[in-house]
DNA sequence: TTCAATTAGGATAAAAATGTCCTAATTGAA
DNA sequence: TTCAATTAGGACATTTTTATCCTAATTGAA
């Protein structure tokens, strides 16, 4: 469904996320150990999200990633996945046509419209603050 | 959403069972052109289809490729989708955990569900007879 | 029987996604 | 001031996906 680099992104925000809303920056290196991924790989993610302006990244000795604290709970999925896959997921059309509307439907626009709006819908509404708290309170999970 | 592969595999499954209710066989060639293919690339997908008794070949001069025209409204499109793309995209995780179940989910995992359901229940339930009707109807169309 | 049309399939190429390495720049603390 | 810790980012490597090329095998018709 996503990319790799998606899900990296959105497991990262959700950690850097939840450790914010303790004052607590977190390095490149314990991001990656949290959430299993690729060190230099995670950092190129995170360097997007920084300029797309969805995390906050202090250099030098003692910094790290943040987020801040009053904006986590208007951070969107939908950004993040915005940022990295781009918007093709929901304005793309379900076999690759170049034009696929109302007018001009592949043979499953209308069928896939329902699943696409849901996700579209989902991606839009949850925001990385119920994402962090589900951390925080044990009941999911970042790896394995 | 889907692979490359897939959206060929599901375009000229399409075409396949459009052309077989009238008796047609059709050419690799006139598959390609017909859905904006790469020819060889849509030749491996479509032997990859046989493979998995989706599609019939008939090799030599005035061979090609055709459907039982009995079985076109009992072929779905999850079938298609599998023998290309897997199963990953009802089964995988949203953000790629090895685990990922009610006991142990990813932050993701229950507003994924409904997604995914959604998406599973579309791909079992819509037959290959149904699409084909679409563009035989001019109402849907493979290309552009 | 010969031949052109056609699918099958191996080998390879190109492009995109994923992953790694190395150096530069920045920063706070000792 | 110096230094270790850290992000930024360019260059490169690997893997996967997509695409191409070439030859073999098959088949029906002339």
């Amino acid at each position: 469904m996503f990319s790799k680099a998606c899900e990296y992104g959105i497991k990262a925000s959700i950690f850097i996320a939840l450790n914010s809303y303790e004052g607590k920056r977190v390095s490149l290196k314990a991001i990656a150990k949290e959430i299993n991924s690729p060190e230099a790989f995670t950092a190129k993610i995170l360097q997007d999200l920084v300029r797309h302006g969805i995390i906050n990244s202090v250099k030098g000795a003692y910094g790290g990633f943040e987020i801040d604290k009053h904006s986590i709970s208007t951070i969107k999925l939908s950004q993040i996945v915005n940022a990295i896959d781009g918007d093709s997921i929901y304005k793309g059309c379900g076999l690759g046509l170049h034009r696929c509307d109302e007018n001009h439907p592949c043979p499953v626009h209308d069928k896939f419209k329902s699943v696409r709006d849901e996700l579209k819908q989902m991606l839009e509404h949850t925001n990385l603050e119920e994402l962090a708290l589900d951390i925080k309170s044990g009941v999911a999970f970042l790896k394995t």
